[in-house]
RNA sequence: GGGCGGAUAGCUCAGCCGGGAGAGCAUCGGCCUUACAAGCCGAGGGUCACAGGUUCGAUCCCUGUUCCGCCCA
């Protein structure tokens, strides 16, 4: 990269206002049209990667991915600045309901149906939306400034993944780790398909429980059960009670008559059963709720199907059949209060389990599909975070990992659904055998038929995310990209995916890679709206990440997302925040267009040869304060604490490098004096460039627009090397002298605001110190002080009285006075001093009596014993200072 | 029912291995000072939820309580 961009403003100058729009869209546009984002694979760096977390291809981009991705880009970014070979690769999930709910409500409104269609024109169909309307938010991304390879965008249903997910079905398979069984699942009536456990969400609902009486089948009585889903006692195949239950120890081998059926059913006893719940009998519908099934399979009772695949009643249910779930509730209770069957019915309160697409009521049944066994994949999944091969932070999520691995159960994978990958196996019609294959058979390898007819049920979409980390770098070939970038560096990811997707990578990744998938895995925040609650379009309280994009530039919701990044559970975004940085992006801008008329002859500096010894004071400090910010930035990065990254920077660039370091550099700017003049330049000009290439990584765009103008050859800052800590720049002494420069001149400006002074009006000041070395330094700044407080006269001694109608401020054991002829309010000072001493001498008690605490000087360590005398000597002075100030102050008042 | 997290300034949140309570925003006062009014200068504001305990010393560690949020069943 040598050429300098076309765009490339003329003469050095910014424009007065930082246009984002514009700049934005330009440098998305030569990013990418000069391959910036495309992975280097050379030889000898160290690989860094990340694979995104694929956002559904119906998705558009919401504040959590500008949070996520915004992450991540900080972390590539820098990355690729210090010279790793890296690789950040995009792409999108197919999300089989979800985009199949799209496709079908359009199909709705066309007044048609994907079953008018049919499987293949469906398909098609979806392919053809997802070609014209899909994927909206890799724009979005690319406009948020992802420096994502784009040339290696990828989709879970391309050719090169699905090829991987025949692979990994066929595999697990033959392995006996996939298999097709009856069982309970999760079925939505309205998706019309199955879930998987994780895809139901519960919900407090309010219901009812509901007691219903089953007579004996023969003597009198009966035994009252407890239920909330009493239309499913249609399948009650038997009740159930606890061995140990004394209520009930005396009738084994009973029988039951179930009401409004008149079919006779067992009583079992099972340790299942839960005594304290309604009566402790329970009634056990096997075909339609999990415990029981189990329950049923212990004492071999039979189950009995009563609804069908739309949640509607089926001929089973009798008199019922035809009816919805729903009506069918109604009309047992009032059938069964009709009977007398009824003892009460309560207000309860339960969970009820709801498609996590489409939030029905999610109806468990049994049914014929297709499970992972993920046990023996959980093991392996567990020992890799144990060993710490991967870590998982921040770390409190590694229990809730564990304990959801441990109780893992088997992954229901097949969904009824037509959008996604279709499962490769295939039932002969002659002889009934099963094939499972990675190519499409021709014929039956048993019998030799040729009526072959594959399985119609698709895959979970999590089944070919899970691969996600290897099978886009081009698994099952053994490609350089997996060479060089597989296991991953990092994954970032909200904390809510943490089973679906991060656990589920692990597992595949290491049985199938023999290698952990990645060596990071940060889960990070939702984002909340302002009062906590998580934003929805329902709720109105969505705050749209291209609208504030539009409204206040992408640079200022980037560092606004960085600035909230802290590790926790929750981010509560309002709008203000992100104005609120936006003038930070504004801060920056002016400060390089002050910079820039400054600078706008000079040559680029050297850094390097920046030798602080020959410098003044305010570049000695800044060095050191932008070695120790680069520490910092360094440090907070590698451990994924943005926020502290994010703060660091803030505070470097505004407090420290323009309240401070511009405003005391102005003189030597401004000045007719060659040598500190040129001096302030260079400094002036290599700091710049360090904070922008620091900056860079969370505000691309400003950083970089700024970069481009700066005098010099210039090629993209994304090219350029990360600041690295200069320790032969960190100067604590600087440090010092600085926080006493500062401290003295707050000090007069302290006086001049409290005592309203006008600002332009120029005034006098004596500082008093006993320190003989903090005189001597206070001397040498005297130029400095008197610029940056508009102070004409200004004295520095080692002793001095307190003048004539003068207002004070103490800093440390620095006295200040600025006299005010016949303005200065006495009982007023000595009522701030009576404060002013006060609160000293609370603070010099504490530390006393600290300190004549023979336990205190006993056990704490000598450095922080050695601290509290330094801090006690400064309040002697301190409070020395005060009583001395009261007592002038007296005098004059009393004349 | 089991588990996890939170409670710190008006708001949103930092606060590492226990050693003088911080930031941003908001507020108040003064300024269009030649990079920036999207700014500058100055100021005020906290019983670190509550009650115990450990310790020379607790916002921090331990126990309990209250409230809020989340996950799993």
């Amino acid at each position: 990269m040598s050429e300098t961009t076309p765009e490339k403003a003329s003469g050095h100058e910014l424009a007065k206002a930082y246009e984002f729009a514009t700049v934005e869209s330009k440098w998305s546009r030569i990013w990418q049209e000069q391959k910036l984002f495309v992975a280097t694979m050379e030889e000898g760096r160290p690989a860094f990667s990340i694979v995104i977390p694929p956002p559904n291809v119906t998705g558009v981009l919401h504040v959590g991915h500008a949070l996520n991705n915004t992450m991540q880009d900080i972390l590539v970014r820098c990355r690729r600045m210090q010279g790793y070979n890296t690789l950040w690769v995009p792409g999108t999930d197919h999300a089989g309901i979800a985009t199949q709910n799209v496709v079908e409500r359009q199909l709705a409104q066309e007044g048609t149906s994907r079953h008018d269609l049919g499987r293949k024109q469906f398909v098609e169909r979806v392919w053809q939306w997802k070609e014209e309307s899909g994927g909206q938010i890799i724009k979005q991304l690319k406009r948020l400034g992802c420096s994502c390879d784009w040339d290696r965008e990828r989709f879970t249903m391309d050719a090169g993944l699905s090829r991987a997910v025949r692979e990994v079905f066929v595999r697990l398979y033959d392995e006996g780790l996939i298999y097709k069984g009856d069982y309970i699942i999760n079925w939505c009536p309205r998706c019309r398909t199955a879930l998987a456990d994780l895809e139901v969400e519960h919900e407090p609902t309010d219901g009812k429980l509901y007691h219903i009486r089953y007579p004996f089948a023969e003597g009198n009585g009966a035994l009252i059960i407890a239920t909330t889903r009493p239309e499913t006692m249609l399948g009650d195949t038997g009740v159930a009670v606890h061995p140990a239950d004394e209520r009930y120890n005396t009738l084994p081998g009973k029988m039951l008559i179930l009401p409004l059926t008149n079919r006779t059913i067992p009583l079992v006893f099972d340790t299942h059963v839960e005594r304290e719940f309604g009566s402790g009998a329970l009634k056990v519908t096997p075909a339609h709720d999990l415990n029981d099934f189990e329950i049923a399979r212990r004492h071999n009772l039979p189950a009995i199907k009563v609804m069908d695949d739309n949640g509607v009643m089926n001929e089973a249910a009798g008199p019922y059949a035809g009816m919805d779930r729903f009506a069918c509730r109604a009309k047992v209770v009032a059938d069964l209060t009709a009977q007398g069957y009824i003892d009460k019915i309560e207000d309860h309160q339960h969970g009820v389990g709801h498609c996590y697409r489409c939030q029905t009521v999610v109806e468990p049944t049994l049914s014929k599909q297709w499970f992972v066994a993920v046990k023996p994949l959980a093991q392996e999944a567990i020992r890799a975070v144990r060993e710490g091969r991967t870590r998982i932070l921040p770390k409190i999520w590694k229990n809730t990992y564990y304990d959801w691995m441990y109780n893992i159960r088997d992954w229901c994978i097949s969904r009824q659904i037509w959008w996604g990958h279709q499962i490769p196996a295939w039932t002969c019609q002659g002889c009934g055998e099963l094939i499972v294959a990675r190519d499409t058979p021709k014929k039956c390898p048993k019998c030799g038929s040729t009526g072959l007819t594959q399985e119609t049920d698709v895959l979970d979409t999590w089944f070919s995310s899970a691969l996600w980390p290897f099978s886009t770098l081009g698994w099952p070939d053994k490609t350089p990209e997996l060479a060089m970038f597989y296991p991953t560096s990092v994954l970032i990811t909200s904390f809510d995916i943490l089973f679906f997707w991060v656990a589920r990578m692990l597992m595949m990744g290491i049985h199938l890679m023999g290698e952990i998938p990645f060596t990071d895995v940060y889960l990070h925040a939702l984002v909340r709206d302002q009062y906590g609650a998580k934003m929805s379009k329902s709720k109105g309280n969505v705050l749209d990440p291209l609208e504030v994009m539009d409204k206040y530039g992408t640079d200022a919701l980037r560092f606004t997302m960085t600035a909230f990044a802290a590790q926790g559970r929750d981010i509560r975004l309002s709008e203000e925040r992100i104005e609120g940085y936006r003038h930070f992006i504004n801060k920056i801008w002016n400060a390089s267009r002050f910079a820039l008329l400054h600078i706008k002859d000079s040559p680029p500096p050297e850094a390097r040869h920046l030798d602080p010894d020959r410098l003044s004071l305010p570049h000695r400090w800044i060095l050191s304060r932008l070695s120790a910010t680069t520490a910092e930035v360094t440090r907070t990065l590698d451990e994924y604490r943005f926020n502290d990254a994010a703060s660091a920077l803030y505070q470097f660039v505004w407090h420290e490098f323009c309240d401070w370091y511009l405003e005391w550099i102005k003189s030597d700017l401004y000045g007719d004096d060659a040598q500190p003049k040129l001096a302030a330049r260079r400094v002036l000009f290599a700091v710049l460039e360090a904070l922008l290439k620091l900056l860079h990584p969370m505000i691309p765009f400003v950083t970089e627009e700024i970069w481009s103008v700066l005098p010099g050859e210039r090629t993209s800052i994304m090219t350029e090397a990360f600041p690295t800590i200069r320790l032969d720049w960190e100067n604590g002494l600087a440090e010092a002298d600085t926080a006493l420069f500062i401290g003295v001149v707050t000090g007069i400006r302290n006086i001049r605001s409290e005592m309203m002074f006008h600002p332009g009006a120029e005034i006098a000041a004596t500082v008093v110190c006993h320190d003989p070395d903090k005189v001597a330094t206070l001397e040498g700044l005297a130029g400095s002080i008197r610029s940056l407080t508009r102070t004409g006269d200004l004295t520095v001694s080692q002793k001095g009285e307190r003048p004539k109608g003068a207002a004070s401020y103490l800093y440390q054991d620095v006295e200040i006075f600025v006299p005010i002829a016949g303005l200065v309010d006495v009982p007023q000072e000595i009522a701030k001093l009576a404060k002013e001493q006060a609160k000293n001498q609370v603070q010099f008690d504490k530390i006393t009596s600290k300190l004549g605490n023979q336990q205190f000087l006993a056990n704490a360590p000598n450095e922080v014993v050695a601290k509290e005398r330094d801090k006690q000597e400064m309040y002697v002075a301190k409070l020395a200072k005060i009583r001395e100030s009261m007592v002038r102050l007296r005098e004059i008042e009393k004349g």
